[in-house]
DNA sequence: CTGAAAGCGCTTACAG
DNA sequence: CTGAAAGCGCTTACAG
């Protein structure tokens, strides 16, 4: 007999309403449950003594005895590597969970945030001592930038239905995600240079590649490849914004490059200080797009050239294609792609082809 | 037999493992939790066989049948009426809800937001249809400004643990919040106006009253009582923004006013343009001070004498509070004040006693 | 229309 | 050191 730490007082059961009204925990259970299509039928007598028990007891059925039962948990997981609320303004998170919880809200799921399995500084881990503790969830929404796929693939190895904000690719499972079309973004953004007379195009993005980046990648090369345009190595770079410095800079002006498509804000401003030291200045000398952005700095960004990620859309997605799942409506892989809406600014004018 | 709605392939059970290692379920529960202080005592070889068998099955301990079975479910409900994530910026919510998982992270307890007893537009409610869904989780804190007292006084009942951020009051049942110091910080501002020089120092809350302001009055009127000053109905006004006027503001001068309290910044910016109105300003003929601050508008309180209040450290000790009752520490109503920190601004200054 | 019973997947006293 | 069994509090086929 397990010991029960019951620091308040018991709890009152199904069963004790059931002795009280002399009738079987059964029929206690097919009152509380009308809609649940068991054979049972009360009659309306029954029905009111019961209930009449249940209120004089303060009767209120244990949820997890509920969902052992019944298999299923009504709760849908949220689960991310870093802190959800980490900084005091600002928050990556923040747009995504409104949208999950505005899908969630109605579709009778209860959000399980996974704040358990930190371990002091260091990321969260799924599987944190061997146990899955995403197992108390019907299925899980996974977010943020670092994914380990080794987790991810265990995941889908147990058949837990989850499905991650941002694209995620494994080369042995399926993965289901929501995802910002960040490849139609930025070719779009290659479409408009071209227009506006720009002919030599640069694309500077992070030294870690991720899916994110991959994409804008692809965005540039097959839009420029499209455009009968270069876009070889000199064209594309990965570094950090730190790295940037004033002969990269030379480089890249000695090529003749008039646009670059800059991955984050930071590298378009490190961009523009670089220029700036050299007496030349945004956009009169050089055109720039941010292939995105940021949640904070919002001040900052206005007058980039860029596009916005729909990022609480993208929370909304993932949880319709969680339920959908959930419900059995979906079984191969679910992917949506979400368009990203452009935003002019003011930093990519029109200049004279250059030939 | 239930139906087990398993729409993905049947999960390996610790009976699965059982059977396949030759052992007991109950052998394998003691492997698998080691530090459980069970009489079960294992051999090193059966440990590591009923290990292998684990990993080779990928097995992972269903964590509801757990919760049924140790009465403990290790985690912890917030509950809003509200929205938990409401509007594109600014959240009410933001920095409790990161006290919150900043406590509760390393405690072992997972975050479960309610979001499915949502109707529709409607305020949400902790017992819909009768069934408290809080019960999935070991307790709850309780946050936002709307707290049906009916609803805190049955889970109260039910000997439910929970605990509310901002204090609540109940003449039926003993509350546990963590609130903060309204009463104190705003005699502080009352004493640095008479400090200052001021005499006649009025207050001026919302038409709805509830615990916050209620705080706040009384450090009001403790404090000018304490000082000798008039702090009758001409000096305490119970009117939201809207509803003050020039004839408001005339008599509130006529009575040879010269500090004013605000309860919400609203009601300050209001003043200040019937003074403007008038050819007057802040605070060269009148001083004011706000009594908290908001969240959002952070550019426009910054000038305004006021406190802070400070929500994150709410959110933390709710937390310490909880998890206290739940480890049987505490029994008896725990409640928490916490100080605001004063905040100088520009809007309250130094005039010549009126006598 | 109603009841007795099995089952959900674990944990834990209790015998051996 | 190990196993058989009861129990957590529900739901749901299956008999009456």
């Amino acid at each position: 007999m397990p010991s029960h730490t019951t620091n308040r007082k018991r709890r009152v059961t199904q069963a004790d309403v059931a002795r009280r009204a002399g009738v079987s925990t059964a029929v206690v259970s097919a009152i509380l449950n009308p809609n649940s299509a068991t054979g049972v039928r009360v009659s309306p007598e029954t029905a009111e003594r019961v209930r009449e028990v249940v209120r004089e007891l303060g009767y209120t059925p244990n949820p997890i005895a509920q969902s052992l039962a019944r298999g299923k948990r009504n709760i849908l997981g949220v689960f991310t590597y870093e802190p959800v609320f980490p900084s005091e303004r600002g928050n990556f998170f923040y747009p995504m969970l409104r949208g999950i919880e505005m899908q969630v809200s109605g579709a009778g799921y209860d959000l399980l945030l996974f704040t358990s399995v930190q371990t002091e500084g260091q990321p969260r881990k799924i599987f944190a001592g061997g146990s899955n503790r995403l197992g108390v969830a019907d299925g899980a929404i996974l977010l943020g930038q670092e994914p380990d796929p080794s987790e991810m693939e265990r995941l889908a190895d147990e058949g837990f239905p989850f499905v991650t904000v941002g694209r995620r690719h494994s080369s042995r499972v399926e993965l289901n995600w929501a995802a910002a079309g960040y490849a139609d973004a930025t070719a779009e953004i290659v479409l408009l240079g071209h227009e506006k007379g720009h002919r030599r195009i640069a694309f500077v993005g992070s030294a870690t590649i991720r899916e994110q980046q991959l994409d804008r990648e692809e965005g540039f090369r097959s839009a420029m490849q499209g455009l009968g345009l270069d876009e070889g190595p000199e064209w594309c770079w990965h570094l950090d914004p730190d790295k940037l410095d004033a002969a990269w800079l030379q480089s890249l002006l000695a090529n003749g490059v008039t646009l670059v498509l800059a991955e984050t804000l930071e590298h378009a401003e490190r961009i523009e200080k670089l220029l700036g030291s050299r007496g030349m200045s945004v956009p009169d000398d050089l055109s720039m797009a941010v292939l995105g952005t940021p949640l904070e700095d919002t001040r900052r960004i206005t007058r980039w050239t860029r596009f916005e990620v729909p990022r609480e859309e993208m929370g909304r997605e993932a949880v319709r294609l969680l339920l959908a799942q959930l419900d059995g409506r979906v079984t191969g892989a679910a992917q949506t792609t979400l368009p990203c809406s452009f935003i002019p600014g003011e930093t990519l004018r029109r200049v004279a082809p250059a030939h």
